[in-house]
DNA sequence: TGGTCACCGATCGGAACTCGATCATCGCGG
DNA sequence: CCGCGATGATCGAGTTCCGATCGGTGACCA
């Protein structure tokens, strides 16, 4: 089992199209239209993106974007969905690029690509990790963070020998949570990522693994 | 300055009403409706909720609603502003109950409040205690957590005689945001809130207050 | 008691979503 | 290798539903 199996792991069906893509085309329009609705989302916000405005600013018409999603929401959810598996991607290639010797290695690589999805990924910011498009539709089993948390301690045992007493899954879980939301504040105070407020993120993950386990 | 001054320097214009109720009903009326959005963001989400579902779950006409809300998003973010609101009283009266001694008791103080208002208020958990509704139009200073913890780093020198080399206000924003988002995943897990996660948010926090400053 | 506040719901504009017509692509058979 | 037909993709007018308004009526309070 390798990082790259987080990625499988972690995925659900909340956010897939409705029609999966068969000509190339579609596969392109697709992510046109979700790199609209990103954009959007960057501009407007959550509650403000339109269909038609998603339409319009991927140069399609309002029944292309029914083609590919149900509606409104799941338009949201897709973005989501994307913004977590290219989290994941990202993720996975710094920790193949550079093989993490400890936990806190991991952790900094997650960092790394949060920080990354911030600044490259319009809207990112207010579709954030996790799953408020989701909510109240969401419990601990389907949760972003605990999607992640629970292969990465398998992996993390096994790749770099870290004991695990079961409750390791857990402060990955908690780890993800923090990082998530330090991020997003980060973010908030300057668009273009506030350094302390990255820095502190990175100190406040590492001081929680660096600790003996607490019950999560 | 004491803890109650934490509300008068918290709140914002953002969810305010369009029209002050002069006549008691009229205030009822208020709390009538944003009782009635609260409900229906727990049952479907921010998403699927409309005006019509809170007018009639509030038994009031959908041009009551628009009295006193603008929009619809007008009407979440009201929720949202009250919801914080509430957490900053119960938080006071925790504080003024039983003083605090330390940062971490104050803090213990802040996780009852939350703890309490994902149990009592419905929808809490969706709508937390941040900025979503308002993002992408939130910075370092309008952010909800930041907006607490200037005060809060003021009155804990003042109360506590806790030295402050000017990162306090900045740590307590960190603590604040983390208590957020660990406590939304308490019970995101479970609805009652499941007692390891709640535990996890406590000992993360004092974790963090017990270190050494880090730059914010 | 009268002025002001509060409420209602019919109405209209705008957004969400559908569906039938049309266009584009691709694989297969001659 | 090319033409053709089946399938996939796209479009936008039309329909439905939601967001928001406004004029008429009722309730409250000084």
């Amino acid at each position: 089992m390798t990082f790259n199996d987080l990625i499988s792991g972690a995925m659900t069906s909340a956010g897939q199209v409705r029609n999966e893509p068969v000509q190339a085309r579609s596969s392109e329009r697709i992510d046109a239209l979700l790199d609209a609705a990103s954009a959007v989302v960057a501009e407007v916000g959550i509650e403000r993106l339109t269909t038609a405005m998603v339409a319009e600013r991927a140069g399609a018409s309002i029944g292309t974007v029914y083609r590919y999603f149900p509606d409104r929401i799941a338009v949201l959810a897709a973005m989501s969905l994307r913004g977590f598996e290219r989290f994941l991607r990202k993720s996975v290639e710094k920790l193949e690029e550079h093989p993490p010797a400890t936990v806190d290695d991991v952790f900094s690589a997650l960092i790394d690509a949060c920080v990354q999805m911030h600044r490259d990924e319009p809207g990112f910011t207010s579709i954030r990790l996790g799953d408020q498009i989701a909510l109240p539709a969401v419990d601990g089993g389907t949760a972003a963070s605990a999607r992640i948390a629970g292969s990465l301690a398998t992996i993390v045992s096994a790749e770099l020998g870290v004991a695990d007493d079961g409750s390791l899954a857990g402060r990955f879980d908690i780890a993800l949570t923090v990082l998530d939301a330090l991020l997003v504040r980060a973010f908030v105070i300057d668009s273009a990522g506030d350094e302390q407020a990255i820095a502190a993120c990175r100190a406040v993950v590492a001081g929680y693994l660096a600790e003996a386990p607490v019950a999560a």
